[in-house]
DNA sequence: AACTATTTATAAGA
DNA sequence: TTCTTATAAATAGTT
């Protein structure tokens, strides 16, 4: 419709084409307005030029944010992101929650803040520490008795053999025997093995199961 | 165009209207595509008749929600919940994070499982449970002699006003004279005040500042 | 759906 | 850009 019948194409001269962009744009803001308005239909139109430049129609009275999203509604796009997000939240909530309730329970043993323990809580709290401290002690026993008999064994034979069969076992203890003795040096006096007395639980209370055998510390 | 001028206003006549809206929606797509093609431009257009049906005409190669999503970042719009989405998602990592954290830590307090804990940080921990242990006991102590400071005092002098005193300074204790010593019962014997002994620290201990004064229970 | 008389859009030129 | 205008294209009303 002009002077001239065209072929649909990309316009290659540029000045061309921006005037034809401008009338073509034009034409189709016209003719969209007036199809919303005959047919009462909703109709959003958004047009992004080669330079940038943006323009859009939308039949009054809707916004286009409306029709983007009853377009998403209909097609199922960026549902699934509306749920993961609403799951994100969710799980958020959850772990709010869980850490509140960690650290709280965490004040209690640390004995930061021993308040927000009700009063009939206590003992349990008290025989868990005590349960805990007695697991930290034979772990460092252990250790120790580990790196004892390690150095023990390395003066009576010195197999080398033996001393990987030891690393192997002790896999904490770097290769060198010097390493083992910095390890050693950093047990705490008072929990040398040759300073340690086991003690037994009172009779009357050789029913309870969270009685343990506890160790007792001379100092 | 055709064989009369019409009026750009809504078409009363349905059938007329139908008619119309399939022959221009038709015009516009091609008007759409054309513009398009020829001006090198990247077009969405979304239409909903008022039946509910949707047609779009989206330029390739690209989708109608990248033209959406270029759309709303221009416009701004939908960028708040873009943020919001990324500020709940790095909370939620900074979460799972701190949950982890406080959840190995604990498994240490609790004595559940001190493999997570490195070997030189057991003396730490072993202190730190001491701390809590003795926190505890020094708590259910002091509510205990107050239990009993109670029980004295009811016996000695029972005045109303006293015992509201009390009351205000112990909140814990109920109303009633028999509750306060259903919570007594509720002490482990081990614990009672008579039957426990305070320990001072060695004296070559005395300059670490962790070193505090010790309960030893008698069992 | 076709047809077609008209209106409308627009290509090219100024 | 805008105006002009010849001509292509779209479409209202009809069949």
């Amino acid at each position: 419709m002009g002077r001239g019948k065209i072929a649909i194409r990309r316009i290659e001269n540029q000045t061309s084409r921006q005037v034809t962009f401008s009338k073509r744009r034009a034409g189709l803001l016209k003719k969209t307005h007036e199809l919303s308005v005959l047919c009462d239909v909703q109709i959003g139109l958004i047009i992004f030029s080669s330079t940038g430049k943006m323009c859009e129609y939308c039949t009054e009275p809707w916004r286009m944010d409306q029709i983007i999203e009853r377009y998403q509604k209909v097609t199922g796009t960026r549902i699934p992101e509306h749920d993961s997000r609403e799951q994100i939240y969710n799980e958020l909530t959850r772990m709010r929650k869980e850490t509140s309730r960690l650290q709280r329970s965490m004040r209690g043993y640390t004995g930061e803040d021993l308040s927000s323990i009700p009063y009939e809580d206590l003992d349990q709290l008290e025989q868990q520490l005590e349960h805990s401290v007695n697991k930290v002690r034979a772990r460092k026993i252990k250790e120790n008795q580990a790196a004892l008999d390690y150095q023990q064994a390395a003066i009576e034979v010195k197999p080398v053999e033996h001393h990987h069969q030891m690393l192997d076992q002790f896999p904490f203890f770097g290769e060198e025997g010097p390493n083992s003795v910095l390890q050693l040096s950093t047990i705490p006096p008072q929990l040398h093995p040759y300073g340690l007395q086991l003690t037994q639980p009172h009779l009357q209370d050789s029913n309870n199961d969270h009685m343990q055998n506890q160790l007792i510390v001379l100092v």
